[in-house]
DNA sequence: CTACACTATATGCCGTGGCATATAAATCAA
DNA sequence: TTGATTTATATGCCACGGCATATAGTGTAG
């Protein structure tokens, strides 16, 4: 049955803490990426992307994050320029690239991942590290987010 | 006991499916609130913070939301320039200002809130709405992430 | 009282994302 | 083929946040 406003649970202030969380923790895993690897929390998930998803276009990229297509395509920009990614030449359409990490770049993260996994076991370990049903709710509704294309930006 | 990484669960994955979750909803949410009140989801939540804390100063909604004071400073030129807050003087310290809603603050603030809550409702009800260990787990987090600070903008 | 340290916030510069638009390429209709 | 439409990405302009700094006001040691 259909969640009701009429139910106990306010869900305004449960999104206010759950947004407040996600910010303090997207900017603490900033901080510690940018302290050991010179990069921040979207560029980490960016490569991460690439390594699991090889061959991603721009417009996968932008998909994957919810966020623009012009944003991200300044972002691999930056990437490209520090020597992470590059575009490769796409043989099916001439209009997109394919990306790819460079040898760097799959070293970067990897070491970068070993970082995130350790910062995120300090911060939301105790609170999420034996809460599977939460896990599963969130990629749930990440699923069913994507299928609607919720919150998608315009471009 | 604390997390230990040989765990089962993913940390980075579960963070990256709730940073999307909370991405596309908070557009989704300034999708609707723009289309209703002409204001996005951050002003929403400035305009709400301050209708339950009256009297609060830029530092205070800073410290809330885990934003630089200079942002702040800026966001609230911007609600007094459409007329929903006003700086008030401060007896106690002439360095900085009581934050007050103004009467159409007040009335815009509680009609977004039954926006936002119908909104909510249909994205998370659903995932959410009977999950009370959820819940109570970011309030707890986010908790224990203002108390150690964790996350906070230099200014 | 005065000098010095500290605090609150406003402001400037910069980086980044959103959105509109431009451009190139693919697709489709005839 | 050719012209119209759609698609993929890049680019320009603007809004907003971070961080550094400026300014004004507060507290405090002497």
């Amino acid at each position: 049955m259909a969640y009701k406003s009429s139910d106990a649970l306010d869900l305004v202030a449960f999104f206010d803490d759950l947004v407040r969380c996600e910010t303090r923790v997207y900017n603490a895993l900033s901080d510690r990426l940018r302290a050991e690897h010179s990069i921040v929390t979207s560029q980490f998930e960016s490569l991460r992307h690439l390594r699991d998803h090889p061959g991603a276009r721009v417009a996968d990229i932008a998909a994957a994050f919810a966020i623009g297509i012009g944003a991200t395509s300044k972002g691999v920009d930056r990437l490209e320029k520090r020597g992470w990614v590059v575009r490769q030449p796409n043989p099916d359409d001439r209009r997109s690239s394919l990306l790819a990490l460079t040898d760097e770049g799959a070293r970067l993260v990897d070491a970068a991942e070993r970082t995130a996994t350790a910062c995120l076991a300090e911060l939301i370990g105790e609170a999420f590290g034996g809460a599977p049903a939460t896990v599963r709710a969130f990629a749930d509704l990440r699923a069913a987010l994507e299928r609607a294309r919720i919150g998608t930006p315009t471009g």
